[in-house]
DNA sequence: CTAGGTACTAGACAGTGTCTAGCATGCAGT
DNA sequence: ACTGCATGCTAGACACTGTCTAGTACCTAG
């Protein structure tokens, strides 16, 4: 058995798994269709079938990215808590930890398909957004925010994690020094001094 | 005239030069070297004598980058002020600029080549990150941080500019929310509650 | 039972990084 | 001045890649 051909369509599937295991190992550029159709035991032109390019690989992979990244945040963000200070941070570290693990996978996330993101991106995209807007807007719920700022927090708050994540995995900062940009963040953030200026 | 190879070593400049243009134009996959040799006029070997490696480029462009980004913030930071405050903020919306209008370069400086950077490399980065630290140093002169801060506010700082210029480069978010992120940070930073947690 | 679409195979092509051998130029040592 | 040699280049080769194409097996709708 088995020496057949993979068929029956979840090659897509395979093939995105398999995809995400030698981003993790080799990056973006070391990501060849040919080589995850040999893995997949498929001839050199299956992979077509499901991905037009290469680029439509890379674009199928931040979506799935975008999800994954959207529910580790709902899921941080959503568990009990004995404060919201404490939810905020949780949140954070949750989002720092997903970054860093796939360091890769973010880069193919957030790099320069400005305009061009397909419809599917921008929707899981959306996702995300939404799940750290939601964490935010708790805070106001609980008094720490002004709801006029929520927009300008979440911002804040995922630039400093992308930030933190990047410098991390680039070696420029260990895991321990991101873990400090974050909770200062959050402790600076949650002081109310934003409103000052 | 002219009908003459490139010759004489200065070579390696000019594909360096021409990479940073491609680059800026379809970033890091669209970098190759036999198209930088044709452009160059020169055969597609030739760039062998410079760079041994399509990495070795790569790398000899994040050390530029490293070294440009330095002198940016380094000049931004010692052009006279009126206050510490302004100081901080033009120099965070300096970095901010150049990491936005070289987000493809930013990105071969800032992936994954955590422990096998070339040692050159490592140099151009310390540069960079002495200059910030150097912003950050003044601060506590200005009697704005605490010396045993300067290293988190450091770090911080350059999460938050990297993260704001990375959802930039994504489309994720404006120029101008780009810039409240980081004036917000200054603020937030300046406002001396980093202590309080 | 048949028609058509889907998922695959297999061959081809251009482009790429990398390796190799060879050629020219300019410089150092005698 | 001649020789030796390193440097910077040319040119050919190889394996690999993404992409396109034609063809084949299967499943399913009619």
């Amino acid at each position: 058995m088995s020496d057949r051909p993979v068929h029956h369509g979840n090659l897509r599937a395979v093939l995105l798994d398999q995809a995400e295991v030698r981003l993790r190992e080799r990056g973006v550029a070391g990501l060849s269709l040919r080589e995850l159709a040999r893995e997949a035991g498929v001839s050199h032109g299956a992979p077509r079938s499901h991905f037009i390019d290469r680029a439509a690989l890379l674009d199928a992979l931040a979506e799935r990215g975008f999800v994954r990244f959207a529910e580790v945040v709902e899921q941080a963000s959503t568990r009990r808590s004995t404060s919201y200070r404490s939810r905020l941070r949780r949140t954070a570290h949750a989002a720092l930890d997903f970054s860093i693990g796939n360091a890769a996978l973010l880069e193919v996330m957030f790099t320069g398909k400005v305009g061009e993101a397909s419809e599917a991106i921008e929707r899981a995209a959306g996702r995300l957004f939404l799940a750290v807007r939601g964490v935010i807007d708790a805070g106001v719920a609980a008094g720490a925010f002004e709801e006029a700022d929520v927009e300008r927090i979440s911002l804040l708050w995922s630039a400093t994690v992308q930030g933190a994540a990047t410098l991390v995995a680039s070696g420029r900062a260990t895991r321990a020094q991101a873990d400090a940009i974050v909770d200062d963040t959050v402790a600076l953030v949650l002081s109310g001094s934003i409103r000052a200026l």
